[in-house]
DNA sequence: CCTACCGATCGGTAGG
DNA sequence: CCTACCGATCGGTAGG
């Protein structure tokens, strides 16, 4: 009875893994349903059978990615060094798995456009990003582990757009450019205690 | 004698001026020439006589960015604190002509392929730019003008990546985003001496 | 520099 | 989920 339901969300996630991994190596706007579809084993017109549109499947790529964050999360910590150290640790992860960084960073250039149909998801996405890391620089400045006179507020954004910057570099020229070493000077230079003690 | 000539000259900077106008607006792939011709005053047809394929446009585009930069260089200073104040003050112009950013941030993205016709050029860039500042910081290393125990190579890595990340996020959501004053304080931690006096 | 055209590709729909 | 199709758009060419 459940046989076909079951079947058909195992076909939409094969769909969304196909279309995450097509716009990780050409971004939305180049990448065609056509493309997606092969990979996952049917007609574009299959595909558009289970995603009324292309937008659709845009939605659905990053409501997965937004859950996946959500489930690495539970291992959330309250704000302070060790949540500085788990974005670290995510930045280790993300070199090796080189289709997430894609992914993210193709789509974060064309979603500067306001009509974009991304735009208000990185919208969002920047500013969660920057309170998290901008609540544990508040939490560390009152313990005297932020160095005096640096703006919580202005380290955080600081941070989020390292990490972006750091990725598209890394992609261009991977060989070249220290993901991990480069967070964890800008990081430490703006603490009173190590970062990794 | 020279009128067609001269008129063929100002015609192809017409259109380097359209395209770069149109790929900031949509990158790269995502411009149609029939779109640049447009703004230009002419066919499609007609940008293909003056330019014979699309990627010779975005060469002529990402020529007269390289020219317009070498010219702005005569101002450039001997390693130290003045080339950082300069990369600043860069960035300070770069925020009030957000056609350039644009332009960059989308064409960097894009180029990250490999087989991306700017892929080569913004390798390039990224090589070119840490060592303009790497030089920077090794000569403040010597002079004890660089915080101990930064290795320059690095902090120059880190620059580059946070200039461009900014970049980004400061097209997405402008009003959230200060560009200036997260370099200056991602600078300031690095040295010993103020940057700004 | 234009008109007119080509083959290819696109997202989406009809109808089953 | 497929076949078959649509109108739109693309880069590029022929021929002037």
């Amino acid at each position: 009875m459940t046989g076909g339901y079951q079947k058909g969300r195992i076909r939409r996630d094969d769909l969304v893994s196909a279309a995450a991994k097509v716009y990780g190596e050409a971004g939305y706007h180049a990448s065609s349903l056509r493309e997606i579809a092969k990979r996952a084993g049917i007609t574009h017109a299959g595909l558009l059978y289970h995603f009324p549109t292309k937008e659709a499947l845009l939605a659905a790529v990053l409501e997965r990615r937004d859950a996946e964050d959500a489930a690495r999360e539970q291992l959330a910590a309250p704000p302070g060094l060790e949540v500085l150290r788990r974005f670290v640790a995510l930045a280790e992860h993300n070199v090796r798995h080189r289709g997430i960084v894609d992914l993210y960073s193709r789509l974060a250039a064309e979603a500067i456009s306001e009509d974009h149909p991304a735009h208000a998801y990185f919208a969002r996405h920047y500013r969660e990003a920057r309170e998290a890391i901008a609540d544990s620089f508040h939490a560390l400045a009152e313990t005297g582990e932020l160095r005096p006179g640096i703006d919580p507020d202005l380290a955080a954004l600081t941070f989020i757009a390292l990490m972006d910057g750091l990725q598209v570099q890394w992609l261009t020229t991977p060989t070249q450019v220290d993901v991990v070493g480069s967070l964890r000077l800008s990081l430490q230079t703006l603490l009173t205690v190590p970062l990794f003690p």
